[in-house]
DNA sequence: CGCTTAATATAGCCAC
DNA sequence: GTGGCTATATTAAGCG
C-alpha cells in the first residue's frame, strides 16, 4: 500500500500522479458549484421571510407553519401525543 | 412549542378577510418551492459524494477540503472588505 | 414491552405508573437547576462587561478579543497540516 | 470579523501606559473564567439529556417541556411583579 | 426597535 | 441501526 497509514484512505495514487488529483479537483468544483446554488436559494428564502415580515406577517410563526406542513401529519400527531402523555404524567395536562 | 404564540401578530386582518390569508398562502408556497429546490440540490451534492466515493476517494476528507476552501474564500473576502474600509477611510474609496 | 409499537419509544411506562413520571420530573429538575446556574453566570458576565464599560473600555471590542482568544490557533494549525497533503495534490499548496 | 473594529474606542490610554492594558487583561481573564464555568454547566446539561435519553425518554420532548415550564415561570414572575407594583401604588407595598 | 451577530436546537452524515 | 459529530436552521442577545 502506498498509503503511509495516517488513518484515512487518501484516494487513488494522489501523490504519484496528477491524474487522480485532477479528477478530485473536478469533483470538488462540482460540489462547490452546487453548494453555491444551494446558498443562493437559502438567501432567496431568507429574502422571502424578510418580505413577508415587511408585509406585517410574523416570520417565526410562518416558519412554524412551513415546518408543520413539511412534517407528515400523522407523524406530527404522534409527537404531540407523546408530548401530551408526558405532560399528563407531570400533571401539566390541560 | 406547538402553539404559534399568543400575543404574536397574526398578520394583517387574517381573521377578518381572506385577502391576507391568500397573501400568506402565496408566501408559504414560494418558500416551499424554494425549499424543494434546495433539497434537490442537496440531493445532487450527496450524489456527487457517492460518485467520488465509488471512484476511490474518501468522502469525509473531501468534505473537509471543501470546507477549508470555503473558509479560505471567506477569509479572503473579509480581508478585501477590510482593505476597502481602509481605502474609504483614506478617501480612496468609491 | 408495554409500548404498543406506534413507532417511537414513548418512555418507560409513562402512562401506567407514576414511577417514570417521577424519574422524568427528577431529570427536569436537575436540568432546571443547571440552567439556573448557567443563567446566573451569564448575568455575571454581563455585569463584568458593564463594569469594564464603566472603566472606559469598549465592550464590543473586548467581546471580539475574548472570541479571538477562544479560537485555538494550534488546533487550526493541526487541521491545516492534516490536509496539506491533499491540498498539495490539488496544486493548492503554499 | 477578525478586525476588532476601526473607529472603536480602544480604552483609556492603552497605547501610552501598561496600566490600562493590565486592567483590561484582568477583565478579560474574569470573563474567560466565567465563560469556562458556563461551558462546563452547558456540558452538564448535555450530559443529563444524554442520560435521560439512555433511560428511554425522548430528549426533544423533554426540551420542550423545560422550555414551557420556563415560560410559565417567567409569566408567573411577571404577574407577581405587576401585583407588587399595584400594591405599592396602593400604599400596600413593603 | 430593527438589524446584525452569537448561542442553541435540530437534522443529516459517518463510523462502529 | 445506533451513537457521535459536524453542518444548518432557529432563536436569543447585543448594539446602534
Amino acid at each position: 500500500m502506498t498509503d503511509p497509514g495516517i488513518g484515512h484512505n487518501q484516494g487513488p495514487e494522489v501523490a504519484e500522479s496528477g491524474v487522480a488529483a485532477d479528477e478530485l479537483k473536478a469533483f470538488i468544483e462540482r460540489i462547490e458549484r452546487l453548494e453555491e446554488e444551494k446558498s443562493a436559494i437559502a438567501g432567496d428564502i431568507k429574502e422571502v421571510y424578510g418580505e413577508l415580515k415587511g408585509r406585517g406577517f410574523d416570520a417565526p410563526t410562518v416558519r412554524k407553519i412551513v415546518q408543520m406542513r413539511k412534517v407528515a401529519a400523522d407523524e406530527r400527531a404522534e409527537r404531540e401525543a407523546i408530548l401530551e402523555l408526558y405532560m399528563q404524567a407531570l400533571g401539566m395536562g390541560a
